[in-house]
DNA sequence: CTTGCTTTCGAAACCGCTTTCGGAAATACT
DNA sequence: AGTATTTCCGAAAGCGGTTTCGAAAGCAAG
């Protein structure tokens, strides 16, 4: 049994009073230094620590982060959250604090646990994934003053502190590397765009389509779940249409899976007869067949990242001056190719391919 | 700003003492029901919340559960953990409990982690993942009589609680699968056995390749770290043998991706020159080419199991009562197939696969 | 109308720590 | 030497609940 010693066994045995102690203990300036010293070499010792709950019920500090699992934080949309946790997990722990993992039950809408969790006080600070283009949960937090961080951004996003990949940008990219390979019309296959993350993607895909003086048409794009299955579905359904498009651009690596799988369904080979793009860079891409071009995001350290902004501005941080933008790159593997042209003869070999 | 009514507040509000309200609000049997009504129906309309850090400190129960993550939860090698977290988590908040995630830090054993848990009274009780044969953190937890439950098991298993699959049995089955198949040189791809897991696995290889009346040759078991790299490099050792075999069995679908890069680096046709079979059922084995037959693990609901288990423990339960293992199925998928026989003409048609 | 139980609630201690306030001792200043 | 400051620590009041204990009130029994 640990018999943990407590603030009032300590001071008696140093002679001293709790409140003297538990001053000393936090370096208050008016403990004399000799005293200061000698109450923590007493307490280093005896293996003193401070009960949390007693401390935080003093100081009404909850030394506790919230970390909001994702909607579909539970299947494979979300390739990162382990990683995540474990660098949120670390940066907090540096200081003692805890990690809250929470998930809104089935029964509750993820206002309410936003709600609950502010009126709670059972965590100094929050963060958040995945918002929305126009996230309530993001006012609620704004006007209740609880600090917090994004992991993403929503569409009004100069007051609060985010940590994000311009994915806008990185569809941009894609759509120039495809257009550079040929490729005029390009399938876009996307999700629900009150996902800010599935707009801004799509923006980016728009945006550059146009740059490239290419028209737009609407029926290239689709929108589906961000699942295997849904990337094959409407995969399909882009090369049904008469002008099929030559290539995909998927919001998603997992998207991207399914839109292999509809080529390969159909007979068509994926880098050769129609190229497929992902985005995430998650390492399985690999080892898809053939292995997947996808548009990585650059995912080191970002729960460490993210643990660092919401500490410093629960330390009191202007929360604007934590909004950092990171740069996904293009990961080419073999799934992409210059657009292909029936009864040519074209090798492949002549595209140099990672590893 | 969420102006929390308080104990203090809620008693006079009523005209009652605190004790007695919060008596009343616990179903104590020494208050009329008449003013229990009464207290409940103005703490509802109130909204009033037991400040939880108040409570903890006064009842002396964290109202909180750890969950230790996995060395390797960072890596693909861990795919389920997200899954699991939210099972776990929707079991705890039932009860309106905790769940903290933990990580050793970079400077910190897995040992020092548990007893800084322990000593800290943050949480009441532990879920503790992945252990050792011999794993020193569930003596740690024994002795300091904290509540735990694991998933997976240690050696000796009798005297505490766990969830798990029989990966022994499934591995049996697997090497009885490749047995019936024409199979009699298999490779085992595997990791270090300090992990039960991985012992357990290959005693199940081991147990059914002599069961089958194959001898064993140690030549075929290969351990190595639990990534795609790992199962690949030592694929290659394993055909570089002078009496190659001629399937793989491998300890997880992630190092079985590697096995199947091995493959293809060679000219070699998973499911036809050579067969793989992995284990877990992560869904992205569907992607692989051929698609990865494995032996999947059902993981539904595992983590609201354990946080059942966990919370039921805490109240008393006998652990040992709570000991449950489940068994893993063949998914069969295209990496297997009959052992491959030159010049042969052999159709693999006639293998019923998924879908 | 006592006596003896129960029922029901108030009073107070406590959980373990923080923090403000004030006063004694020590030091500084005329 | 006497007064004005500092320095350093003790005392005490929280933080917001829970729980034990005891006493007043209500009730049935004698």
């Amino acid at each position: 049994m640990s018999t943990r010693i407590n603030l009032k066994q300590l001071s008696a045995h140093l002679g001293l009073t709790e409140g003297t102690v538990s001053r000393a203990l936090n370096n208050y300036p008016d403990i004399s230094m000799k005293t200061r010293e000698r109450v923590q070499k007493a307490a280093q010792a005896l293996g003193y620590k401070a009960n949390p709950t007693a401390r935080r019920l003093a100081t009404g500090i909850a030394e506790a982060v919230a970390y909001i699992m994702p909607e579909n934080g539970n299947s494979i949309s979300e390739p990162f959250v382990a990683s995540l946790l474990a660098g949120l997990a670390e940066s907090l722990a540096r200081r003692g604090w805890d990690m809250h993992v929470v998930q809104a039950s089935p029964a509750e809408n993820e206002e309410d646990l936003i709600k609950r969790l502010i009126s709670s006080h059972k965590v100094s600070g929050v963060v958040l994934s995945r918002p929305h283009k126009k996230d309530a949960r993001i006012k609620l937090l704004q006007d209740a003053k609880m600090p917090f961080v994004v992991h993403g951004r929503s569409v009004e996003n100069s007051q609060y502190a985010w940590y994000d990949v311009d994915s806008k940008s990185a569809f941009m990219d894609a759509v120039d590397h495809l257009v550079a390979l040929g490729h005029h019309r390009i399938g876009f296959i996307g999700a629900p765009t009150y996902h800010n993350f599935a707009q801004t993607r799509l923006d980016g895909y728009r945006e550059a389509i146009v740059t490239n003086g290419i028209e737009l048409d609407n029926d290239l794009v689709q929108i589906t779940e961000l699942t295997d299955d849904g990337g094959e579905r409407v995969a399909h359904d882009l090369l049904d249409l008469d002008n099929p498009p030559t290539a995909l651009l998927c919001l998603t690596d997992t998207q991207a899976f399914g839109a292999l799988a509809a080529l390969h369904s159909r007979g068509l080979v994926p880098g050769k007869h129609v190229s497929v793009i992902g985005y995430d860079g998650v390492r399985f891409g690999r080892h898809t067949n053939p292995p997947l071009t996808t548009m990585a995001q650059p995912q080191a350290h970002s729960g460490r990242q993210l643990g660092d902004m919401i500490l410093s501005i629960i330390d009191g941080d202007d929360p604007k001056k934590h909004q950092v933008l990171r740069r996904a790159e293009l990961v080419r593997r073999k799934s992409d190719g210059p657009v292909w042209i029936e009864n040519q003869t074209q090798s492949m070999s002549k595209w140099e391919r990672e590893e």
